[in-house]
DNA sequence: TCCTGTTGCTTTTTT
DNA sequence: AGCAACAGGA
């Protein structure tokens, strides 16, 4: 199908049809880059006869990447295919997979998130003798990080390094980088580092990439750390086709190392370069887009843009001054069936708060309002400590070399294996120079060592042998690692609710591994393109030992050159590094009938018909960290205004009077943004209790004692309340925890629940109550199928309509 | 070796 | 307040 480029604005249509020379494009929020992204990449196939495989487009998360393939796939068809449309992260891992060798470490290495990696800190600092105490780990973590993203290795850093914390952290980070490889493992940081490093310090591989990606696009520009912006640089070298979009105004996280500077000083970088501007905005009301642009005119070091559109003004934006907290989450419920019962569906309303920390009241509120919703971010499924259990068995699999991932699961699920005895390894492995692995083998024969701890160890290094034995059908693989590794059965004899909750999400990782095969079959493997310059070459699919495919396709590239390694659908190894390089942002379901939760920084790329935007208030947006730093409020008003700007047609803002922080009450003035909208745009309600008519159900349970929103606020605090039914108006916690479940008791009371009332559980979802039985409800849930007891008074549930 | 009481931390987190 | 990580006792 040919594109039709007279379909585009003036400006986008530029950026489309400018292919040769470096290009930026400042795009607006809501200016249709992926239109002109993705236009320009099939004005490239179709009219200029570039090979699919000569294209690269990085992206900063996989969901932007699948959703531009997908794009593309419908503009030029299959003809996307081996076209490289990554983010940095999988672009950077699949360089690396090719030449991992180069760098001292083999194909199979894995990859550190967060917790390893924190694990690691920690061992490697009590290695050293430092004191956590004086130099928190979070602290060494972020120093080493920054140096990472800024491409400072160890030997540089020891130079830089002068002050305290500097020096300690000099001390860890090179004997980290020494333990990251001996792990043949890479954190995430390393992945842009070492994929620097290769394409910097050896000509062939620099020359070949070089050579092959005649025309580069690089979507978010303005959130590049120093790596990218080197890699891309590099990378851009050869043919100077690099494409880079983004919005200064939209750069949120310069606390993860973006640096703004890349994207305000492309042109001095590229002084050929060309400029072009996309201002018009396809997708907010006039007062929407008015309110955004007054607010972000406030910043001072930003490229001059003012968006316009030629949509209608649209209602006014509402602000609603709540009394507390509870009541903020009560009116946005409100609001939101308001908006619904106006025809609206729910998938297209979202709420976005500051911090993660807000999302509890809120949901607390939509939960009993009956308001169904998802929640984005947060604890992500990937972090459960089941899962992680699952991974680090598979992981193990893959890289026996990865010490983290033995030492997680040597005695999980429990087999008596103690700290002495994973000391008593380790020292083994030290001494010897081996794997922690390889010393385990050694401690099944240890004498020291008692004979059933032998035997718990002998039965653990020989579980994860045979599993590397195993092939075929990854499913079944995986299926049986976790059933042989009795993580199931241990589960099971728990029998606990909290246990058999985690034996679902095992049973729901399997379903990701379902995902996996389906979205990774021959795809990507067979339409593979030429790589580094060297010929095709098509691994098969299917057929060998899924559990040894790491070491089996290193010996079949040292045959055939060096190929770049590509996932496929039935391997092990491709499998981790998938579910390694995702996020939780990625597994939004687009489906489903519920209002959208998540924090403003998760919110970025997203629209939606109707958007809350709840704490609006001065030190918690903008956050208190960023107050007093005029760098920390320019970013926070960014964060503002790609907040303000997800609105398609309506925008709630909304602030409470005083709320509850880290446990104490706290009042603080209106934020700062909302004044900067002009007045004549806004539309204020609320004013604490003012008008306020509550029908009861935001009352009922509240765990805390506290009796009221609305009305009632202003006189009881939390602690006044609850502490009051004990012996002492403010004594030590006993008073408090006696007078929790009277309070919630007295509420509840009122509360009656028969057969066959639909209810709500705050962690269990929708159900029907099958039977009663005093104070004990037998409620089915929809959702597991599962039929549990629940104490009525205590249970977070509500009844709820139909 | 495992359980439990205590302490400390708490912005955002595309990978 | 709420939670996770840690230390110390059974």
């Amino acid at each position: 199908m040919p594109i039709d480029i007279e379909t585009l604005n003036g400006p986008q249509r530029e950026a489309v049809i400018t292919i040769d020379g470096p290009l930026l494009v400042l795009a607006g929020a809501g200016s249709g880059k992926t239109r002109v992204l993705t236009y320009r990449i099939a004005n490239l196939i179709e009219n200029h006869d570039v090979a699919p495989w000569e294209i690269l487009a990085i992206t900063f998360t996989n969901k932007a990447a699948a959703e531009m393939r997908e794009r593309l796939n419908g503009l030029v068809g299959p003809r996307c295919r081996g076209m490289w449309v990554s983010t940095f992260h999988s672009m950077c891992v699949r360089m690396l997979r090719a030449d991992a060798e180069r760098l001292g470490f083999t194909k199979s290495f894995t990859i550190y998130d967060t917790d390893d990696q924190k694990r690691l800190y920690k061992e490697i600092m009590a290695e050293l003798d430092i004191d956590p105490k004086r130099f928190p780990v979070n602290a060494l973590m972020n120093r080493i990080s920054t140096a990472k993203n800024e491409l400072v290795v160890p030997g540089d850093f020891e130079k830089q390094a002068s002050d305290p914390v500097g020096k300690v952290a000099s001390r860890v980070y090179s004997r980290l980088q020494e333990r990251l490889k001996a792990a043949n493992a890479f954190d995430f940081d390393d992945l842009l580092l070492y994929a620097y490093l290769l394409l910097k310090n050896h000509e062939d591989v620099r020359a070949a990439y070089q050579q092959r990606f005649r025309y580069i696009m690089v979507d978010e520009y303005q959130d590049t750390n120093h790596a990218q912006y080197s890699i891309t640089k590099l990378l851009a070298e050869g043919h100077q086709n690099i494409m880079v979009v983004g919005d200064d105004d939209q750069s949120i996280y310069s606390w993860r190392g973006a640096d703004l500077r890349n994207i305000l000083e492309f042109e001095q970088d590229y002084p050929s370069a060309h400029t072009v501007k996309l201002e018009q905005n396809y997708r907010s009301v006039g007062n929407v887009l008015a309110a955004a642009n007054a607010v972000i005119a406030n910043n001072q070091h930003r490229k001059q843009k003012k968006l316009f559109t030629a949509a209608e003004d649209g209602e006014k934006i509402s602000v609603y001054l709540a009394a507390d907290e509870r009541d903020e989450g009560r009116w946005i419920a409100g609001e939101i069936e308001k908006q619904r019962a106006a025809g609206l569906s729910y998938n297209q309303m979202a709420v976005f708060y500051r911090t993660n920390a807000q999302s509890r009241m809120l949901e607390d509120m939509l939960l009993r309002a009956g308001v169904p919703y998802r929640i984005v971010g947060g604890t992500r499924f990937f972090d459960r400590a089941e899962i992680r259990d699952v991974m680090a068995y598979l992981t193990l699999i893959v890289n026996p070399a990865d010490d983290i991932a033995a030492k997680r699961v040597i005695n999980v699920p429990r087999r008596g294996i103690g700290k002495t005895t994973i000391e008593r390894i380790e020292q083994f492995a030290r001494e010897m120079g081996m794997t922690f692995m390889e010393g385990a083998e050694l401690a099944i024969v240890d004498p020291e060592l008692r004979a059933s701890t032998r035997q718990s160890v002998a039965e653990f290094v020989g579980l994860v042998n045979e599993a590397r034995t195993y092939g075929g059908d990854l499913r079944k693989v995986i299926e049986a690692v976790i059933d042989k590794s009795g993580l199931i059965g241990a589960l099971q004899a728990e029998n606990t609710d909290e246990a058999r909750g985690r034996i679902e999400n095992i049973q729901e990782f399997l379903g990701v591994v379902d995902e996996f095969v389906d979205t990774h079959d021959d795809e990507d493997a067979l339409y593979e393109a030429p790589a580094a310059g060297e010929p095709s070459v098509i691994l098969s699919g299917g057929g060998e030992a899924a559990g040894v495919e790491g070491s089996q396709a290193a010996s079949t590239d040292a045959n055939a050159g060096s190929p770049v390694r590509v996932l496929r659908g039935d391997s092990l190894a491709d499998f981790i590094e998938w579910v390694r390089l995702r996020t939780d942002l990625d597994t939004v379901a687009e489906d489903g009938h519920a209002v959208t939760l998540m924090t403003v920084h998760s919110s970025k790329g997203l629209e939606f018909d109707c958007v809350f935007v709840a704490g609006m208030e001065e030190t918690l947006f903008p956050h208190m960290n960023s107050v007093g730093d005029a760098a920390g409020i320019e970013e926070e008003r960014r964060l503002a205004y790609v907040a303000i700007t997800r609105a398609r047609k309506r925008l709630f803002l909304t602030c409470a009077s005083q709320r509850q922080i880290f446990g104490q009450t706290s009042a603080n003035p209106v934020s700062r943004f909302i004044q900067e909208i002009p007045s004549e745009l806004r539309q204020s309600s609320g004013v604490g209790s003012a008008g306020f008519s509550g029908t009861g159900w935001e009352k009922r349970g509240s765990r805390r004692g506290i009796a009221g929103s609305g009305t009632e606020a202003g006189e009881g605090r939390v602690f006044g309340r609850s502490s009051a039914s004990g012996p002492s108006g403010r004594t030590d916690r006993r008073p408090e925890a006696y007078a929790r479940p009277s309070a919630g008791k007295k509420e509840a009371a009122k509360m009656t629940f028969a057969t066959g009332d639909a209810v709500d559980h705050k962690t269990f979802g929708r159900g029907k109550v099958t039977k009663v039985d005093g104070d004990t409800l037998y409620v089915k849930f929809a959702k597991s199928g599962q039929t549990k007891k629940l104490l009525k008074d205590y249970a977070p549930i509500v009844k709820i309509n139909g």
